[in-house]
RNA sequence: GGGGCGUUAGCUCAGAGGUAGAGCAUUCGGCUUUUAACCGACCGGUCGUAGGUUCGAUCCCUACACGCCCCA
């Protein structure tokens, strides 16, 4: 919706109107009122006492909240505060009141910030609830909410004030709960294991550790170009030589690409690495952490998704990329799925676009995209990509065609992408000069020569594995969310046009 | 970048080539146990923007903006 903010509507004009009558009776903005007791909380303690025990206790309680329902029945009326924690009812009786106040309280919107201090008891129909003898309107709202019934439903407003969102839709706060969750317990399932938390520069002047394009921006006082980093990869791995041993991030990158329902510019990572490990080390870790995730944040280890369902119980599934390339392919020739010319052929029958530049691993893997990544629904690790286009991997020992790595894939998506980490300086600069031959060839997406990071591996990086996981597609997957903007508070979006 | 769909009152949505409608909200009146409270009355719109076709466009056409979905 091309909205110009209709922003002096006779709706907002009204209320605006209340707000000097408040002005000019002093403090309109107070903030001397304290709360004593949450929603939720009155509910736990409270909510299965009968009436009559209630009346007896005669609990005091302070409560606050946004007002969201306001029904008026002469000299009483019932509102609803919602607090952080859920709803809470108050009935507002004219004569339990000073003087005057009922009269104004008729006067506050739907919306407005409300605080209430009076006793307990249950309506006759069984609903807990507050019996003012104070009320206090705390802030003004200016804005009207969305309606009651309906609430916030479209998607652009959703995005855009998120607030309104908030205030609206429980399903929303949910997933941001949830969220919180999730990010905490791969916290405390690393903590336990002495991991240490990190942070490492979000600008960088070389960006590296993953096949994007970076965002670019400059340092003034310094007049130099920065990049936004694409990945906090390599600088992790300075860490693993500099001792730390285990270490992990959960951070922003950027990468300057398409936004569509599973990309945004600015995505949400953890990445960790692990001295004295290996790959299969950390496919071990993946399935644990994900069976216990979503055992503690969502309650079971079924996991439901767009209709699919996922039993994290169960253990996960192993194969190749070459297995994957026949399972998807039954009519590929498997003698030849590293002969360069045979597998151009291949592409061009599935209509994929072809450079010279790509060797038969660059092949297998835009073979594998187009046909197998899609049909992964249950969860799987894909393991053994092919060295030609994982530069910063642990060439396989027996099969240097391939790689000690792995991704991790539900419901079609990548999750996860982890390997051994190569660690031998020499092959590193030898990949590096690869994917600079690359760049140069024209793709803007290759990786620049990293003469620092060659530099620390010449000191000597103990045998690493490491792992990235994506935070916001794990967070989509455990909240049922089609889009990675539900599992965004702020989603990137075009400007709006304030007029 | 390409294709499809959408944009009408604060919100949720109808609608038709003859310049617009409902529910909720707002405003006013009534109501001391409501639950989408109820009853009565009123108010509310440059129909996303700009062009074009037409006697007449919000409706048809074109472009643009923003969004959603699919594809690259």
């Amino acid at each position: 919706m091309g909205k110009e903010m209709q922003d002096e509507n006779k709706l907002i004009a009204e209320r605006r109107k209340k707000l000097d009558e408040l002005r000019s009776m002093g403090c309109a903005f107070p903030n001397d009122f304290r709360r004593n007791a949450l929603a939720d909380e009155l509910h736990h303690m409270y909510g299965a006492q009968e009436n009559d025990a209630l009346e007896k206790l005669g609990i005091e309680v302070a409560v606050a909240g946004r007002m969201l329902v306001k029904r008026v029945m002469g000299k009483a009326s019932f509102i609803k505060l919602a607090d952080r924690s859920g709803e809470i009812q108050v009935l507002v009786m004219r004569d339990k009141l000073a003087d005057g106040v009922y009269a104004s309280f008729k006067k506050w919107d739907v919306g407005d910030i409300v605080a209430a201090r009076g006793s307990l008891f249950k309506t006759n129909t069984g609903e807990l609830t507050v019996r003012a003898d104070e009320l206090r309107l705390l802030t003004k709202s200016l804005r009207p909410l969305p309606e009651k019934f309906h609430g916030l439903s479209d998607q652009e407003t959703r995005y855009r004030q998120r607030y309104v969102d908030l205030i609206m839709n429980e399903s929303s706060r949910a997933v941001f709960r949830t969220r919180s969750a999730i990010v905490q317990y791969i916290r405390c399932f690393l903590d336990a294991q002495n991991y240490l938390e990190v942070e490492t520069p979000m600008m960088q002047t070389t960006p590296g550790g993953a096949v994007a394009r970076p965002f670019t921006t400059h340092h003034n006082a310094l007049d130099m170009q920065l990049y936004l980093r694409i990945a906090p990869e390599l600088n992790l791995k300075r860490l693993i030589v500099g001792g730390l041993e285990r270490v992990y991030e959960i951070n922003r990158n950027f990468r300057n690409e398409g936004v569509s329902t599973q990309h945004n510019p600015e995505f949400t990572m953890l990445e960790l690495y692990r001295a004295y490990a290996t790959y299969e080390d950390l496919i071990e870790m993946v399935e644990a952490l994900l069976r216990g995730m979503s055992d503690a944040v969502l309650g079971t280890t079924v996991v439901r998704y767009q209709g699919e369902e996922f039993d994290f119980s169960e253990p996960f599934a192993r194969m190749t990329v070459e297995e994957t390339i026949l399972k998807f392919n039954p009519t590929i020739d498997a003698a030849r799925l590293r002969d360069r010319a045979y597998l151009v052929d291949f592409c061009k029958e599935l209509k994929i676009p072809v450079k010279d530049s790509y060797g038969a691993g660059k092949l297998q893997i835009e073979i594998f995209e187009k046909t197998g990544e899609e049909n992964l629904r249950l969860p799987t690790f894909i393991t053994q990509y092919p060295t030609e286009v994982s530069p910063l991997s642990r060439a396989n020992d027996e099969d240097p065609f391939v790689t000690d790595r792995f991704e991790f894939f539900i419901a079609g998506r990548e999750i996860a992408n982890g390997f051994s980490e190569l660690n031998d300086p020499e092959d590193q600069a030898e990949r590096f000069h690869a994917q600079v031959a690359d760049r140069e060839a024209g793709d803007l997406e290759a990786m620049a020569f990293d003469h620092d990071y060659i530099r620390a591996l010449e000191y000597g990086m103990p045998p690493t594995a490491g792992i990235g996981v994506g935070i916001d597609r794990l967070v989509m997957l455990l909240t049922d969310s089609a889009s990675i903007r539900d599992v965004l508070l702020f989603p990137h979006m075009r400007p709006e046009v304030f007029d």
